[in-house]
DNA sequence: AAGAACTTCAACCGCGTTCGG
DNA sequence: TCCGAACGCGGTTGAAGTTCT
């Protein structure tokens, strides 16, 4: 029957964590690795739940984190990404080496939104306050290294969905999805085949070039990140 | 010096997705 | 295939720290 309920709530400590506690926890996996969530307070020593575990290390205890101020440079990739991915944390985290999505997502909150807000910008939209009509001119391709990151000014964008019979609808994303989301979208039923056209004009610098491509979603993962995929893939 | 107001951020909560029996 | 637990994520909370009056 399923599985077996990870802890038990009424005997897990809450609250912020000892030195002791948290030392337990780098021992166990220094010795045993990370997963197994579930079990790991236990065979740690621990009084807590496996997902409290899971936190602390991921955005507290791992060795990897980088702590300290944000740089100029890492501001405008947090500003950049969520741009383009909206409050998807976890994946703008992906993105900037030693930092946790929680990290970000705090830091977004406290500084990042108030600077925005001082100068004038919508920190959801990425746009002028008082600008409701215009649709966003650009948006930001992200490649696989960190320093991918190619402005795209945005000509066309169409997007075909097609379901298991075969059947297909077709639209270009309407000027009101673009400044609810930021990006392209097309809000079709996640378990559907959704086919991305893409015409964009790129600029480098002085020069430009136009790309037109086209991607196919599979139906398998969140429709949201294979557009992303696609993406990519034009790349 | 004190306490009110504000800021920061670690931790919790709840929900959607994934996975195992 | 179904059901229920684990996982992972984003939103929220509240304690601790800092600044202001």
């Amino acid at each position: 029957m399923g599985r077996s309920p990870c802890c038990e709530k009424a005997h897990t400590n809450k609250g912020a964590w000892t030195k002791e506690e948290d030392q337990r926890l780098i021992d166990h996996i220094r010795n045993h690795g990370e997963g197994c969530w579930r079990s790991l307070p236990k065979s740690a020593g621990l009084l807590r739940c496996g997902k409290s575990c899971r936190l602390r290390w991921i955005n507290y205890l791992r060795p990897d984190l980088k702590r300290g101020n944000f740089t100029n440079e890492e501001d405008q990739i947090i500003i950049k990404l969520h741009s383009l991915l909206g409050n998807k944390w976890s994946l703008i985290a992906g993105r900037l080496p030693g930092r946790t999505d929680n990290e970000i997502k705090n830091y977004w909150n406290t500084h990042i939104k108030r600077k925005l807000l001082s100068h004038g910008i919508d920190p959801q939209t990425h746009r002028p306050i008082n600008d409701t009509k215009a649709v966003p001119s650009q948006i930001v391709v992200v490649g696989p290294n960190q320093n991918d990151a190619v402005e795209y000014s945005l000509s066309n964008l169409a997007v075909k969905q097609e379901n298991s019979s075969g059947a297909s609808t077709s639209g270009t994303t309407t000027d009101e999805d673009l400044r609810q989301n930021g990006e392209c979208y097309y809000s079709g039923d996640n378990s559907e085949r959704i086919e991305l056209n893409l015409d964009l004009t790129l600029g480098f610098g002085s020069g430009s070039g136009r790309v037109v491509g086209a991607g196919l979603l599979a139906d398998s993962k969140p429709w949201r990140d294979q557009l992303m995929a696609a993406r990519l893939s034009l790349l």
